[in-house]
DNA sequence: AGGAGTGTGTAGTATATACTCCACGGTATA
DNA sequence: TATACCGTGGAGTATATACTACACACTCCT
């Protein structure tokens, strides 16, 4: 089940052949300030996903979206985490009340937000 | 720096003074599925905040929100969590964009989507 | 043949999390 | 004076998290 490790791996590898030499195992696990073999052992799912400092080094690394990847290892960044915890109420509500909405009403929200109508 | 517990044997002591015999620190512990001398040490912030279960459980017998207490704990709920890493693009977007929004602004959104304007 | 670069196997470590178990001393009650 | 709660102290445990260090075998290049 470590669809974590798998879509690392693929990404690196799709990356690799548009340009070798800058994406092996070894260059990618320097970057994010890790061992290689233990960035080996996280692709082929023989160990977890690793922290979220490296996980969002990763992302960046490969291009990535950090909550994306984040989420691939069942975690949601710490500091989206700090924005709930400063207001849990209204914030769970509001997260569980979207919980079943579609995206495009997710979208809406956003873009209405932004866009200061409030 | 242990909010949490200050805010547990206050909320407990509150209780305790309306119905003396019921909230003691052993039928609390006993209740959340914990050991007496172990709240006891939360209490006094001689340990840290316990996990969600426990907290989740505290909760529920001290008649608190769960998702406040588990903000005074510094964490997140499983729960909460989960719904963003279904669609961690949308959620993130949507919470970063609220961060510094009034609360009115989040209970518009909360009445709002459940009155089904969308 | 030698060196550079490739991925990987084995073993071990440091730290945090979430608790339990038992025993002690105080107070109140009958 | 015994028995029944009350809170607490000290020590220990189990599991998870997040890694490192080092060595090995293979391929490609010159």
């Amino acid at each position: 089940m470590s669809e974590f490790g798998e879509y690392v791996r693929q990404r690196r590898e799709e990356l690799q052949k548009v340009d070798p030499g800058s994406f092996s195992v070894r260059k990618i696990a320097a970057l994010a300030g890790i061992e290689p073999s233990y960035l080996s052992k996280i692709e082929r799912g023989q160990q977890p996903p690793p922290g979220e400092r490296t996980i969002i080094a990763l992302a960046n690394i490969l291009s990535e979206d950090p909550d994306a990847l984040l989420a691939m290892a069942g975690k949601v960044s710490e500091d989206l985490q700090k924005i709930i915890r400063r207001r849990p109420r209204l914030f769970a509500d509001v997260i569980r009340q979207l919980k079943d909405m579609p995206d495009h009403a997710l979208l809406r929200i956003v873009r209405e937000v932004r866009d200061g109508d409030w």
